[in-house]
DNA sequence: CGCTTTTGACCGGCGC
DNA sequence: GCGCCGGTCAAAAGCG
């Protein structure tokens, strides 16, 4: 991790314009990915079309045939609103989103602390668990490369985050209508800075 | 000095 | 029951 893991005070907060003026958002490329996995087994997916004329979702994520889709499609769990008590559990929030950047981690405004490495089959790349460093903050997340697209990296998000990300990042519109919950929205917001010009 | 990363071991679920 | 596979633990090293 050598970007930027640590919000620095200047923590520049990008508007329309900056996202494209962006310096680092040379190497970066908000594909179109972008879906999230409910409990009930119900995955919506929100496709978001920028003006990148690949739209690898529906071929990702419909159907095996696609080949890389497995890692996606793990995505949906197929818990069937089992009568358990203990159904509600810490999980219930995956979001999970496919960018295309030459770093394997951006920063999202939160503290992570990684825990795990493994390589998974089909891949030959290595997959990385992180976790939020704030205790009582369970929320996890998994970031992989694509295995033939090495410039696609996947990003998975789970859980949702109890408290404030540590670098108090406001923003004034943009966000809304996604979901009530919106905590995603943040951190990939967030996750779209200046790097520090040093 | 306190924290993160690293890395192999471990463990649980699932398919055979 | 066993082995594969994916996810997590934890001890030691590393870094600011």
């Amino acid at each position: 991790m050598n970007i930027s893991q640590n919000p620095s005070p200047n923590f520049t907060f990008f508007s329309d314009e900056s996202f494209i003026n962006n310096p680092f958002m040379d190497n970066f490329d908000f594909s179109n990915l972008m879906f999230d996995v409910d409990e009930g087994g119900n995955n919506r997916l929100i496709q978001e079309e920028t003006s990148s004329p690949t739209s690898i979702v529906s071929e990702t994520f419909t159907g095996e045939s696609g080949g890389s889709g497995s890692a996606i499609t793990t995505l949906s769990k197929k818990e069937s609103t089992g009568s358990k008590d203990g159904e509600a559990k810490d999980m219930g929030h995956r979001v999970a989103f496919r960018t295309r950047s030459k770093i394997d981690v951006m920063d999202d405004g939160y503290k992570w602390r990684k825990y795990g490495k493994k390589s998974v089959k089909n891949n030959t790349n290595k997959r990385n668990y992180y976790k939020c460093s704030s205790e009582g903050c369970m929320v996890k997340k998994r970031v992989e490369r694509d295995s033939e697209d090495a410039a696609y990296v996947i990003t998975t998000y789970e859980g949702v985050h109890n408290h404030e990300s540590p670098s108090h990042v406001y923003y004034n519109d943009m966000v809304l209508s996604y979901d009530h919950d919106n905590w995603n929205q943040h951190s990939l917001l967030q996750s779209v800075h200046l790097s520090p010009p040093s």
